[in-house]
RNA sequence: GUGGGUAUAGUUCAGCUGGUUAGAGCGUCAGAUUGUGGUCCUGAAUGUCGUGGGUUCGAAUCCCACUACCCACCCCA
């Protein structure tokens, strides 16, 4: 049973629908591109404390989520629940702080959480992210907001709204959580038993518990946004005035708290439905956190499946551009021979070509042929061979052309354009 | 990690209060007078009824465990 059965919260990605990855890529590196964005790669696993320093130890994430073993070396790994602290890793080891400022990057990866399944949540998802080192001012934070929203809107994704919000800098939170701490002092004993146990240790996250009795006890409590410095707050601005700039709707969503440590002043999500699908914010502390000279950074990651989710729900139809160019239907034992070699030719010139391999009857491989999508067929029997002429049809709307045999690959290639 | 629900052909599901050879739509394959697909028509194949145990003369149907999926909490992409 096991081996017909792949782990807990894993999904395969069938042949029918590759074609829809390969098109959220494509799309996701165009989009990178035309914002100045490069690719970087980076390992599916790190060394566990890389994580623990990052995300930060007292998180979920590090707690309970994730993938931690020992190799044989007694090494104490981790594969990789999130992108960002790899990409600080890398950009320290690799000494990318001596090229030009800023260091603008983006990734296409698996990441690895141990949770509960369900929908739009696995144990290994994909997230496409970007990173960007060395810009403190906030047009960068618009920068990467504008670049997720072309990209979703380009994979027909419509129905979205972006939140943002402000946690300051660790200077400014501190400020915040003792006057939260001491107005919600006064009914401690009414929290729910988790926020109970926050109120020392993270307070902040009171703010968004979900039980009625704490959300009685937040009102009227004090906000973040009152609280932060004023560097914290012009820079808060400012990104405000660059989103305006570029006529990006938003909401202030004063409860977006973010659950990992690493976290500064901007912090943003956009939501589709049910899901977040695209996450992220500013990390000026992490360079240094890292043992590196005191860097800006900012990123956000997106997930694929919540994407690939929520296009469905809408009925975005997504693309196929990998259909075949020509069937090649042979009759008889002859023909199979000639179109074996004839598509061997065309597709040596780069023509998308495919052929019958079942020796069936000429209406079954129409009908595969239809079945697979394609844009031309071309029948062989030994007239066709034998003249050097042959009928391409065109399946869309079905009409026919004659032409010779060896001008189908311009025929074809014309008809590309 | 906690609480609730579901599990029947490739797929979506039906199967009444336990009773003989477990059904349908879609899909797949094959035909429809030996050279042209998508509509329509005809026919065929396919299930240890999620896995293991129990109750019973008899279990897809009742009970328990396990596993997976769905929903909520938690958290997040």
């Amino acid at each position: 049973m096991l081996i017909t059965q792949a782990p807990k919260g894993t999904e395969d990605l069938l042949p029918k629908d590759s074609y829809k990855w390969h098109y959220l890529e494509n799309n996701f590196k165009k989009v990178c591109d035309c914002f100045g964005y490069k690719e970087i790669r980076f390992p599916t696993f790190e060394h566990t404390e890389l994580f623990e320093r990052g995300v930060g130890d007292t998180t979920d994430v590090v707690q309970k989520q994730m993938y931690t073993f020992n190799d044989k070396g007694g090494r104490s790994i981790t594969l990789r629940p999130e992108g960002t602290s790899s990409v600080c890793r890398s950009f320290l080891q690799n000494n990318l702080y001596a090229e030009p400022m800023p260091v603008k990057t983006y990734y296409d990866i698996p990441c690895f959480r141990y949770e509960n399944k369900q929908k739009g949540r696995l144990r290994e998802f994909h997230q496409f992210g970007v990173e960007v080192f060395g810009a403190k001012g906030p047009s960068v934070d618009a920068e990467i907001v504008s670049l997720a929203l072309t990209f979703l809107r380009n994979c027909g994704l419509d129905v979205m709204s972006v939140n943002i919000n402000s946690i300051g800098c660790p200077a400014c939170r501190e400020r915040y959580k003792e006057a939260l701490k001491d107005f919600l002092r006064p009914n401690l004993d009414k929290l729910c038993s988790t926020c109970h146990e926050r109120f020392e240790r993270n307070p902040l996250r009171i703010i968004d518990c979900k039980s009625e009795i704490c959300q009685e006890a937040v009102k009227g409590a004090p906000k973040l946004l009152d609280y932060i410095c004023d560097d914290c707050r012009d820079h808060f601005e400012g990104f405000k005035a660059q989103l305006d700039l570029l006529g990006i709707d938003y909401k202030i969503d004063s409860g977006i708290v973010r659950g990992l440590d690493y976290y500064t002043k901007t912090v943003f999500e956009i939501i589709s439905g049910s899901f977040t699908v695209c996450g992220g914010g500013r990390y000026d502390g992490l360079i240094e956190e890292f043992g590196g000279d005191s860097t800006p950074g900012i990123g956000f990651g997106l997930g694929i499946e919540r994407l690939l989710i929520r296009l469905e729900d809408l009925g975005v139809e997504i693309p196929n551009d990998e259909l075949l160019d020509l069937y090649v239907i042979a009759l008889g034992e002859n023909a199979e021979k000639f179109t074996f070699k004839l598509a061997y030719d065309l597709r040596q010139q780069g023509i998308k070509v495919d052929i019958d391999h079942m020796s069936r009857g000429l209406k079954s491989q129409m009908k595969y042929a239809n079945k697979l999508g394609c844009r031309y067929t071309a029948v062989f029997g030994d007239n066709e061979i034998e003249k050097g002429i042959v009928n391409i049809k065109n399946m869309e709307t079905g009409s026919q052309t004659e032409i010779e045999t060896d001008k189908i690959y311009e025929f074809i290639k014309g008809d590309n354009k």
